[in-house]
RNA sequence: CGCGGGGUGGAGCAGUCUGGUGGCUCGUCGGGCUCAUAACCCGGAGGUCGUAGGUUCAAAUCCUACCCCCGCAACCA
């Protein structure tokens, strides 16, 4: 009676903006796994949900002249919407404004507090003004500031910590006795050569900067901060800490955290400790995926090669897009997207391979045999012993494939059965025994075997293809239950007392290559216009624009920072004096090309240091997407 | 010497831990079939497995050095 337990997490996302397709990677992956879970017998909960707090999300709202949460809502709705049009099936959504959240959190900051793990400290460090940095004891050359030499003085600003160093042998024995608690195992080594083993520092997770979060209870003049807010929503979903936790004991620890690789560290260093300190079960897996590029690299907005899952919805379907994220993305690491790979994608393998072979079955059931399946073939031939072997065979790789969360290679098995089917049909030739009457009982007993392959494959894919399953079920006339458990796909011949529709229909349509790459072009440009067109900036007035001292000044020198990759130090002659300005454009331009040139100097700003080289001022350039040009003056 | 990932036929990837036929998808060339969504099936061509050394009977795989690409970090006044 008592099924096992699985509790799955993705990140709860920022809802600063639209939800790209890299949200919807994680939340489909996420939904695959749940549905796959549920088949295998499991009680699953999967949980996914928003992060609404933060200075971004105040300072949006603001320059629009609303409050954070009349900005969030129509987003967080629009999010809502979206995975509805993908099939996710959640079984909760949390966001961090709601009081389910605030409140638990105030609790867990309360508890930590009262036992010591966070204390009320100063953003301790010694400062060094030049360059308005802070610094710890250790980084200190001679008790001066290691990037200017100039005299530091020791600065606090009240702030909350909590005692991260205090936890890490723990965290470190947890690695090691849970081998498989972060995948893929690189990113292991990293944590831990890159911020374990050089010593954890005390976590500041307070902040009094901005005010739109959660306030800390004994000391609201402090908000809390990102750390302890939206990570511990995996727990306060469950009902930690309230009236009613049935929900927390039976489901945590969680099985699965799925998160993005660049936010692996708090989800395996800062959020175990946090739950050592609760004194909790550790989540037993961070499972970090890769991330979705393009040829030129990562998505923005400004190079105009982002994609929109609805965008793909509308045109393609769910099961197109839900295909084709888990297929040609190997999961754990980075993969490319390219209208061209999504097109070829959907028709070789969807429309060719499963849709065809559906196709062809269906015509001839209804050609040879008046579309109907009756009872098991009596005579079992060595083809069809064959296919049977080869699909057992291939049951066991795809559920080793899917526990380990390879979808791609799961889905390379399926469709390997696929293709042994078609296969099949040449082997075995139908429209030859047809044509002889004493092979009537060979020539069913192929079709027999097409219908059983693809009701296993139905089956086989249905975590991931929500829609398809269904379709082929119907086409091939299957409505009882038994027929679509799980469990009987491991047995071959359950299908029986079956009629296939009299003339089947295309599940997937073949598409025009070139017409739809275009589409799909098209629509990642368009975004490149949007942003462009719509800066989100507060106005300013007459009077903050004359603050600014702009002039024109000749540049008489320049070299390569000697310690920083992308900067460059210039002496400008404004005419009254020559400033040394530091600037962030190695990538765009040679000290030698800059000689000579007049560009546009913002003569007022604040001098500041820049990894030792004083910069008194600032040049003014352009860029757009990748380019970058200096404002010069002829 | 900051940290990590990667360099495998034209494209995109697997294989590397546990040395011993270099595999998959697409493209390309040729053949087969006609049940099917011009789909499906078979075969061929095409690879110094980044470079140079080393270990070994044997190296894409282990060791050493180097080159190149990409992230992160630093940092963009």
């Amino acid at each position: 009676m008592n099924k096992p337990t699985f509790y799955i997490t993705t990140p709860i996302y920022y809802p600063s903006g639209r939800f790209h397709i890299g949200h919807t990677y994680t939340t489909v992956a996420g939904d695959a796994l749940a549905r796959y879970k549920n088949l295998r017998g499991y009680d699953v909960f999967y949980l996914t949900g928003t992060d609404e707090h933060g200075q971004k999300i105040q300072q949006k709202a603001e320059a629009k002249g609303i409050t954070p949460l009349e900005y969030i809502n129509p987003i967080v709705e629009e999010a809502k919407k979206v995975w509805k049009s993908l099939d996710i099936e959640y079984n909760d959504f949390i966001r961090t404004t709601e009081t389910r959240h605030t409140k638990v959190v105030q609790k867990i900051f309360q508890k930590l507090l009262d036992q010591g793990d966070i204390y009320k400290g100063e953003y301790q460090g010694w400062y060094c003004t030049p360059c308005e940095a802070f610094f710890t004891p250790t980084q200190l050359v001679d008790h001066k500031c290691p990037d200017c030499g100039n005299e530091v003085h020791l600065v606090k600003e009240e702030a909350y910590f909590f005692r991260m160093s205090k936890y890490a042998d723990r965290l470190l024995k947890y690695y090691e006795e849970n081998v498989d608690f972060i995948e893929p195992a690189s990113r292991k080594n990293e944590m831990i050569n890159n911020f374990i083993k050089p010593g954890l520092e005390d976590l500041c997770v307070s902040r009094t900067s901005f005010d739109w979060g959660i306030k800390v209870p004994s000391d609201p003049k402090h908000v809390v901060y990102v750390w302890i807010d939206a990570l511990s929503n995996y727990i306060t979903a469950l009902g930690y800490l309230s009236d009613d936790d049935s929900l927390f004991k039976k489901y945590w620890p969680a099985d699965v955290h799925l998160v993005g690789k660049e936010i692996v560290r708090f989800h395996t260093i800062y959020w175990p400790i946090m739950l050592m300190a609760l004194n909790l079960p550790l989540p037993k897996k961070v499972f970090a995926h890769g991330w979705i590029l393009t040829k030129d690299g990562r998505m923005s907005k400004t190079k105009g090669n982002v994609i929109y899952p609805d965008v793909l919805i509308n045109r393609y379907g769910i099961d197109a897009v839900r295909y084709f994220l888990l297929r040609e993305l190997p999961f754990g690491s980075d993969g490319l997207f390219t209208p061209e790979a999504f097109v070829e994608r959907i028709n070789y393998d969807l429309a060719n391979d499963l849709g065809n072979l559906l196709n062809r079955s269906i015509s001839m059931l209804n050609k040879y045999f008046e579309g109907k399946i009756t009872t098991e073939p009596s005579k079992i031939s060595n083809l069809d012993k064959e296919l049977r072997d080869f699909i057992t065979d291939k049951i066991v790789n795809y559920e080793e494939a899917m526990d380990k969360l390879k979808f791609s290679v799961a889905l390379q098995e399926v469709w390997a059965i696929i293709s042994r089917a078609n296969k099949y049909i040449d082997e075995t030739t139908p429209w030859v025994l047809a044509k002889d009457e004493n092979k009537k009982e060979e020539l069913y007993s192929v079709l027999y075997h097409l219908c059983e392959t693809l009701r296993i494959v139905a089956i086989m894919i249905s975590p991931i293809l929500t829609r398809t399953p269904q379709k082929i079920f119907q086409q091939l006339g299957i409505s009882e239950e038994k027929l679509m458990e799980y469990n009987s796909i491991k047995k071959f011949g359950y299908i029986n007392n079956v009629k296939v529709i009299n003339i089947p229909e295309p599940i997937f349509p073949r598409l025009d290559i070139e017409t739809e790459i275009e589409y799909i072009r098209g629509n990642m440009l368009s975004s490149e216009k949007k942003a462009i067109s719509k800066p989100d900036l507060e106005e300013i007035t007459i009077d903050d624009f004359n603050k600014i001292d702009l002039r024109v000044g000749e540049i008489k020198f320049c070299k390569k920072h000697p310690k920083a990759d992308r900067l460059l130090v210039s002496q400008v002659d404004l005419g009254y004096e020559t400033r040394q300005i530091v600037s962030g454009i190695a990538d765009y331009y040679k000290p030698e090309d800059l000689i000579n040139k007049k560009v546009i100097v913002v003569s007022n700003l604040k001098p500041v240091v820049l990894r030792g080289e004083k910069s008194e001022g600032m040049i003014l350039a352009a860029s757009l997407e990748k380019d970058l040009t200096l404002a010069t003056v002829l």
